[in-house]
DNA sequence: ATATGTACCCTAAGGGTGAATGGTACATAT
DNA sequence: ATATGTACCATTCACCCTTAGGGTACATAT
């Protein structure tokens, strides 16, 4: 498995190891099964840090691509092809234009929207 | 009509003019009818731009709490009361929050929500 | 003892963006 | 000439957030 981390790149550290990832799961790179480096190995050989690296895991874990498996490490997921392709991201973004658009036919000014957003990004702890 | 706006306030000052006008209406201070200084008469008042207090207006009328006759005035909505108690802004936050609460049950992140919610508000011109 | 994922604390840098403002101009009608 | 709302051009400022990193610590199980 070989991953390109490029720190020039404008698209995040983190962002960047999960599309590796991700890719490597589709093109059959790795298989479901298969363990990954820990985390603290893999930041050592990318030469990132461990949160960093930890932080790509937890949002793979979450698209469930990978397991981890406590003190035992961290496999690839039964179904991460599937949940590969998968887009979480295009599904928010799709939902939250539908309510955005709801707002602009009311007339709600874009200002109002961001406000009540911001609203809602704090006021639940 | 006496209103007071607050520059240390976190809430924008065209937000907090907007809520005044409303109170003032409520509470009868002012009735359907009477004139509402000029823009640039309340923004030297205020010690405001007049562009913020223009975005208040604005609103304002949106909300059919005054009535803008173009070079004869402003005016209080005939039904500007029934109109002021009306709070669109509380409807928008309802339904964003809604929204947002499936994002989370979703697992997805506040960055991600936040990064999509960036994208909407940016992407539609 | 060692390694796993995970959970906190904190910091610095940097970007992105909206709010507010300044200025100028226009058509309207007194 | 004066005043109305409105519509553009523009800039500055301050804030919030994200990213990435450093450090320390914990329960788990080998």
């Amino acid at each position: 498995m070989e991953i390109t981390i490029d720190i020039e790149d404008t698209v995040p550290l983190f962002a960047q190891l999960v599309n590796e990832i991700k890719k490597a799961v589709l093109s059959e790179k790795i298989s479901p099964g298969d363990a990954l480096p820990s985390i603290r190995q893999l930041a050592n050989d990318l030469e990132l840090n461990n949160k960093t690296v930890a932080k790509a895991y937890r949002l793979l874990e979450r698209d469930s691509v990978i397991q981890t498996k406590g003190y035992r490490g961290t496999f690839i997921h039964p179904q991460a092809k599937q949940n590969s392709a998968v887009d979480l991201n295009e599904w928010v973004l799709r939902k939250l234009n539908e309510t955005v658009e709801t707002f602009k036919k009311s007339g709600v000014t874009d200002s109002e929207i961001r406000i009540a957003f911001a609203n809602v990004m704090s006021d639940r702890k």
